[in-house]
DNA sequence: GCCAACGTTGGC
DNA sequence: GCCAACGTTGGC
């Protein structure tokens, strides 16, 4: 099994949802960058990834939830009113895919300032300097070091 | 709102 | 194929 983390933007509603428990699954559509998309495509039903919100205040991971089925086109990117259109991807040929998730567990939240205090995460990129990739491969114990943290941070309230 | 980082686009 | 300009992400 392989360790992923994911980001969105909290204003994504299906997100909030997600960490809300109030959806079995979420259709992960809208990423638009080729690296993220190629991770996306090696993952396999049974992953678990870290749930990261970006754009907010402060930003930091809150939850995880596990592939329930793997790569399949986005049609977003062939509808002209999404803003995920994109007008170069043919149907044909369709450029970007997403992955279908399902949560696993809300987390106590952990902010990236205190992610940068975990010393298994500092070769992690998510920490590096302008790092903007919205979904990366974590080892084994980098996933359980946020986990860990988060449930340390739990239990002290 | 600003700015650093960096991916993408387009002229050549 | 290079690379400058541009656009977007994301932390602050």
């Amino acid at each position: 099994m392989n360790h992923w983390l994911m980001k969105s933007e909290p204003d994504d509603v299906s997100v909030d949802d997600v960490l809300a428990m109030k959806k079995q699954t979420v259709a992960w559509y809208g990423v638009r960058n080729y690296m993220a998309r190629n991770f996306m495509r090696a993952m396999k039903v049974g992953d678990q990834a870290i749930f990261y919100h970006s754009q907010a205040t402060p930003p930091g991971v809150a939850g995880v939830c596990k592939v329930i089925k793997t790569t399949e086109p986005d049609m977003s990117q062939f509808d002209p009113k999404s803003k995920y259109f994109d007008a170069g991807s043919k149907r044909t040929e369709p450029r970007w895919d997403l992955v279908t998730v399902a949560p696993v567990k809300k987390l106590a939240f952990v902010s990236l300032e205190e992610l940068r205090s975990v010393p298994e995460l500092t070769e992690c990129r998510l920490l590096a300097k302008g790092n903007r990739l919205s979904v990366m491969p974590l080892t084994a114990d980098e996933f359980k070091a946020i986990v860990a943290f988060s449930q340390k941070a739990g239990r002290r309230g």
